[in-house]
DNA sequence: GATGAATGAGTATTCATTCAT
DNA sequence: TATGAATGAATACTCATTCAT
């Protein structure tokens, strides 16, 4: 390993570190409440530093949703590469998949639609603009992909494989938005674990070509 | 009418002007964007005026919410009051429902997810903290009941109504939140309405006793 | 004195209280050094309120040199519009209207140098650009034409009164600007003075034709 | 050569690199937008080093100063040194001085103020202090030594030599910095070079005792 | 000597909120 | 009631300087 790679993953490493704190951060007390001080004190750094591997704010946490996208993809191309599935385990594949998703990260996926804002996007270089569109293209595609299949097999309703992805991805999040945003009264993650296992079932139930499947 | 009455009617004639006002400038700015001064300015009122009808910044954006959830209400009631509708039927009227709830306000339902964050909760009164509950509770429920009925009569699920109701509104929402946040690369509000049908048809289909309909 | 009226002559007198306490901080600590809290302490108010009279920190020292080209101004006007003077002695005239400025304002003048510096240019409004392009012609231009006036008679240089206007006054200014930064030794403003008479000794002897005068 | 004093040039040799490179970076940017790292960068170092080489970012922006009033001397003891000069074509060669002076940095000259001004001068070492008052009086010396003779020689105005010097270097700066200052609007160095000939003629006409010359 | 990553003090500016009128 | 001038706490970001390697 060479000096320069030897720099890079050590870069890499602090990159990871300040990216962790700040999701503590962020979880705890909302973007707007978090400084970027409390997140340098979680990080054990000074503010400076910080700075040396973000642009800004924004885009610290721009970088905390790229993360799970990333994840997100990686675990969808696992599904559509599986050759051995038919369409339909593949459906049950994604709906097992965005559980992974939602494992590997439960508070972060909330975030995806803080990014989202037009506030927000503003802030970021172009090149995390890139990125980010770059692995939303990715993650809708895949799903589309999978819808696609059923579709070409007649057991999935013939619609465009995007619009289902569309409906797929808003109801998945919508969920955890949903049963998050009542976590004050009820904080339990099985129940919104339960709901979601219920909404995919629904929305897999509602796609099917009538007599087909079951 | 008493003076004391023709005065609540004034106050209330108020709140009204500066509620539509604030509307106005939290939907071209943002929440964090939008200042006191802007929503005075927008209300040609003067600041100070707005602290004598709201308590704060984050009581005066609860109070947009408070209004959908309102209207909200008095439709899904006016779905489960009408007896001459079957099961079904008022599945179909709840969809009609939604449409003209979105209809109503089609942005303000992306800040009931910031009302609910714990950042804006704890601004909140107790006063208006128990509306809030109190409205989410009442809609939910007037959701659920449709959905009971659904189940009594066999042609929908046997699951619990207020599961069901949950996963609807996450549907809806998710679909809001998810359409509207593409809307750098497509402000089409016809296509956000044609996914919001496509997803209500999904999960129609999806909730429906297998063979019972159509 | 209608009330309208009233609340501007309030304004107005506010800010002169920070432009007199922003020129006392700026000229004890510079202009970096000087922080918009050290002057808010000396006006006595608090740092938002100094943002409610300027824009920012630039527009503020702007408005320290804005009011000494407008006494300047004042000032050569009046030497011009003296009718009663022949050339000659309204070169004497301007010669003493300097004298004045520098006695007006001894340490600002520094200022309309740092005040040019195109950091500080980019940070201003329109209008306050304007109105120092605006003023600074406006004195050079009445420089300018007390030179004319001279150059018709013949008592003076056959040279572009604006070209005499600008040595004139960039003389007049290299003197402030020298004597006083060589502060640190000799503080003396008597010595400053005295230089500034000699170099318009030599100035206006420079300037005469030949043979004409003395 | 000894290795030490091969070291030293070498260590002089660097220090010359890291003070062309800040040259070009402060006349870029001016002072405060112009940071360490920009000139690092611009001498090809790292931010470390140049405190190797200059203790402060004043320090190292005083070297530059510094260059140029040494230019300056050997300049002006030329001119005094050449004693095939009569008085009158000594103040004509110090006229011509001035402009190689000008020439050899156009822009630094301007810096020379900057340095004086008392926040840059706390952060002087006491050997750097020294050595920019021992620099500037022997500038100035000789300066002053060029009219000394022409009032010896009775071709001058009977003033103190250092007055006369004074307000010679007023003059010459005063015309440098006043026209620099209106670049924004006119930046023909021709036009600054026209009007530094006009000034020293204007000077130079009246030094002159009457009726001595022309 | 040279490096450059890390530091952390320093500051302009904003804006929700108050209160004298 | 209504005003709107004044407040002052709060914070993202910069950059001269240091020091372990």
């Amino acid at each position: 390993m060479g000096i320069r790679e030897r720099k890079e993953r050590e870069r890499e490493r602090r990159r990871q570190q300040i990216i962790v704190a700040a999701k503590r951060v962020f979880c705890e007390k909302g973007f707007n409440r978090a400084t970027m001080e409390d997140i340098a004190k979680e990080a054990e750094l000074s503010p400076g530093t910080l700075y040396l591997y973000f642009k800004n704010k924004d885009e610290l946490y721009a970088s905390l949703s790229l993360r799970i996208l990333q994840y997100l993809i990686i675990r969808l191309e696992h599904v559509n590469s599986n050759s051995e599935l038919n369409a339909e385990e593949r459906v049950d594949a994604l709906v097992e998949a965005m559980f992974d998703v939602y494992d590997f990260d439960p508070l972060i996926i909330i975030n995806l639609f803080h990014l989202q804002s037009s506030e927000t996007l503003k802030n970021l270089s172009e090149e995390m603009l890139g990125e980010i569109e770059n692995l939303s293209r990715k993650s809708l595609s895949a799903i589309a992909d999978v819808f696609r299949k059923g579709i070409d097999e007649k057991i999935v309703l013939d619609r465009h494989p995007y619009a289902l992805a569309d409906i797929f991805w808003a109801m998945f999040s919508g969920v955890i938005l949903w049963e998050s945003s009542k976590k004050i009264i009820n904080d339990d993650k099985d129940y919104l674990k339960d709901t979601l296992r219920a909404a995919f079932e629904i929305f897999t139930r509602g796609i099917k070509c009538q007599g087909t499947l079951q």
